[in-house]
DNA sequence: ACAAAAGTGTTTAGGTTACACCCATGT
DNA sequence: ACATGGGTGTAACCTAAACACTTTTGT
């Protein structure tokens, strides 16, 4: 690996290490919690299924780099919600040599994906349950990305607990039914529809009523909610108290 | 910045970035939460008080080189818990350019440090609260470093609340009342006794009674408890219900 | 009228808080 | 004997789970 006698003023100690970031990018379709993955078209791992990710550029953050990664792979500036979820490496994850990934988080509404065929590179919703399922075999990502994924799954599961980052999956507008679907689909439970009605009008900070409805389906139309609009980030929305997932 | 000629295989849009680790390492001492500082010797931030850490070298994981790190400066091999906190940068954090540095948090009880004063790193526990405290007027630390402070802090706090970390602030054995110390001087605020006591002892996986109890002090012994024997690792042990902070 | 989904009220079980009280030791 | 902290019991309160019931639409 290279010294630092590109960067003066580092101490001859330091070495320069590639550096990547991975997007764990999740959302809630047809009630099943998807994420977003891409068909590798080099070496190594060619052909496999991976996390969206590249290489980041001397002059940009990491969240940036992120987020840049996304726009370039999906064709389009993702919505939602972006974090850091956690660091690995630099050693035994790319047969190349050390590398450094930041993981990232992106929770959002399901947005369109250009569609799949042309020379771009594949990009798709994945079903999550059967990725992450022990009994499935082997190696069903590329890299350590199985692992990552679980990381980011659990950190979304523990953080619907007590933020209000369940609403980054939803549109602008949404139902209660809507919200809760994401609570289910993410924690893989099913909720008493009227006692989770009640916690989630009921926590402060948390929904506020737009005075819209819903029409056209079937049953009583529901009203619409949004996210109190004394949140910037539904990240930072503290919800107390929390709505805990049951035990089972 | 250097570009990746050094490592084969890798695409030439590929930046490399020096990677360095930081370490917040909290104790309790006296009932008050501490931090491990340097004083920091080379420009820049000469003479500024900084988390320990360093450069990660090109052959060891993320957590050897926090571990290597703290080793080095403060003599001792660091006893506790060691886990990831989060990643900064590159950008606007170090004058001499673009630096990823990626922070740890050590949870350990306080260790003794080589008695300052020779020509070795100055190193000492200082307290948190004067640090965070946003009153005390301008920068505290060097680089980012109070950020990664109130992130490292808040990170225990959290973690306090459903798992069994606070036990690794205190040694092997160890009273309900230390126990108790220890959330007290996290969370800065004043518990029942005998409330604490019911809830520490009768959350199953969490403690287990050595059968020796305490002798000499005022008052009646108290009994000594370890770390429930199945738990290897405190952090993964998951207290259900948990212990919550009070609102205030 | 009926089905279906939205939303409210009520009962009950379990956990937390506050505090009275007893226990075991040093002085 | 008394002070000091360790530890147990208990009643009031609070929250959540379970579910009966009402409301409002489409067909």
């Amino acid at each position: 690996m290279s010294r630092t006698d590109a960067a003066p003023g580092l101490p001859p100690t330091a070495a320069l290490l590639p550096v990547t970031v991975d997007v764990v990018g999740l959302t809630v379709r047809a009630g099943v919690l998807q994420v977003l993955l891409v068909r590798r078209l080099l070496e190594p791992f060619a052909g496999a299924l991976a996390l969206p990710g590249g290489f980041v550029l001397p002059d940009e953050t990491l969240e940036a780099a992120a987020a840049r990664e996304l726009a370039e792979e999906t064709g389009v500036a993702p919505p939602g919600h972006l974090e850091q979820l956690r660091t690995y490496g630099p050693l035994d994850r790319d047969p190349r040599g050390p590398v450094v990934s930041v993981a990232h988080l992106l929770l959002a509404p399901a947005f369109g994906l250009p569609a799949a065929g042309g020379d771009a590179v594949e990009v798709a919703w994945h079903d999550v349950g059967p990725l992450l399922s022990r009994g499935g075999g082997g190696r069903t990502l590329a890299f350590d990305h199985e692992r990552i994924l679980a990381d980011g799954v659990e950190r979304a599961r523990a953080k619907l607990e007590y933020s209000a980052l369940a609403t980054a999956f939803c549109g602008p507008e949404f139902t209660v039914a809507d919200l809760r679907a994401v609570y289910e689909a993410v924690w893989d439970v099913q909720l008493d529809p009227r006692n989770f009605h009640r916690k989630a009008t009921g926590t402060p900070g948390f929904l506020e009523e737009t005075g819209r409805t819903t029409s056209g389906g079937t049953g009583r139309p529901a009203a619409l909610y949004r996210l109190a609009a004394a949140a910037q980030d539904p990240g930072a929305v503290v919800l107390n108290p929390p709505l805990m997932r049951p035990d089972a």
